[in-house]
DNA sequence: CATTAATTAGAACAAATGTACTAAATTTTG
DNA sequence: CAAAATTTAGTACATTTGTTCTAATTAATG
């Protein structure tokens, strides 16, 4: 592996143990096998590194888009991609975790996260408005409505690390199980009679899916 | 005012704004007007500021609870203890913004803020409970769905605050108001008819309130 | 092979931080 | 008022960190 993918690796590494704050050159030199004058060469300071990641982060959720839109969109599929970004989340966790720190330090950030947010607002409307039109979402919620629970998702998914962190007892993996599923389960009383059924099958599977 | 007290708020002021890492007993001193000697005279260090200030946070939430139960509970003075519970943390939003690294950082906290998690759980359930009971909340809700509706809310409840100072622009009352309000909206899907009812006369003197 | 470019180690420096200690000043108490 | 306790300023020290620079080594290229 070249150098700089080693140091990401580490950098990643270190940045979900102990926060960005109480990471340094020096100690992901130390932990790579190089010279801090190296790592210098590569990345100039720590903020260069976070920036590198979040841009693999954003890079690894568009992929994701992507593949979304190849598949017919049902509700199994939509689990699917859930739990798999989900997944990549869990991966760069400390961006989540740091989430409000990592804006104010790391110029040039906030203004790209804020369209990425501001894109993954739009699939989840569009997301709502096909289910709606399938009959799976109930047609009494009001567009404003709609609007709010795209607004609260996007605050869960950039929050359910840190709560499970602080609050989930068991592995990484259960974490991740258990908070897409509630991700999911959100939008259950926003279901039909018709999309609970093909809700509960879902749930039904979910472990094994 | 006292120095502790001084220091207090000072401390407050320089966590709100840079964030638990930017802030040490010589910044602190040297806007206060007192040498750091001084300051590790009344704390040791920086952890032992954060730790106070989270039981002063504790403290006031719990004086919100003993007022929220001399109350008649109905719908709108919910709404009204929502607003002030939500000033309180934004008071103290350091400790939400940095979430999971102070519960890292400072011995003993975690433990103290998990039953605190665990206790405004309970409420929340009980208040569920109690609006079923009055026929505001829907009667074809689940058990399991109700625990999932308050863990999705204590979750909110933690993350707002990091979410509206990255997403929201606004001045802080506006601020504050809007995510009073959008948590309030999180159980309009719950809601029966009736309930519906009485929430939307709530949600139309939001401001006034 | 020779030269140029890229990579690496290491050292040096200033700034900041937690920590510990001393002595002076102030307040409280008897 | 005198003694004791509390509060305060100031200093010193070891660590850590970002930053910069130099020289050596390795890789690439013509």
């Amino acid at each position: 592996m070249k150098t700089k993918d080693k140091i990401l690796q580490e950098a990643l590494k270190q940045f979900n143990e102990r926060g960005t704050d109480a990471v340094s050159i020096r100690s992901i030199g130390d932990a790579v096998g190089i010279s801090a004058g190296n790592l210098a060469y590569h990345f100039k300071n720590t903020d260069a590194i976070i920036y590198q990641l979040y841009l693999n982060l954003a890079e690894a959720l568009n992929q994701q888009v992507a593949k979304t839109q190849d598949l017919e969109m049902t509700l199994h599929n939509l689990a699917k991609r859930t739990k798999e970004t989900f997944q990549i989340l869990f991966i760069y966790r400390f961006l989540l975790i740091d989430f409000v720190h990592i804006n104010r330090r790391v110029e040039g950030l906030q203004k790209h996260f804020l369209s990425l947010m501001d894109m993954r607002k739009m699939q989840f409307r569009f997301l709502f408005e096909l289910f709606q039109q399938k009959g799976l979402f109930r047609k009494d919620i009001t567009n404003e409505q709609y609007a709010e629970l795209s607004d609260i998702i996007i605050l869960y998914s950039n929050a359910w690390v840190s709560d499970g962190i602080v609050r989930f007892k068991g592995t990484n993996e259960a974490l991740i199980s258990h908070y897409a599923r509630l991700f999911f389960m959100m939008t259950l009383p926003y279901l039909s009679a018709e999309g609970k059924g093909a809700f509960e099958e879902v749930l039904e599977n979910w472990e094994s899916m």
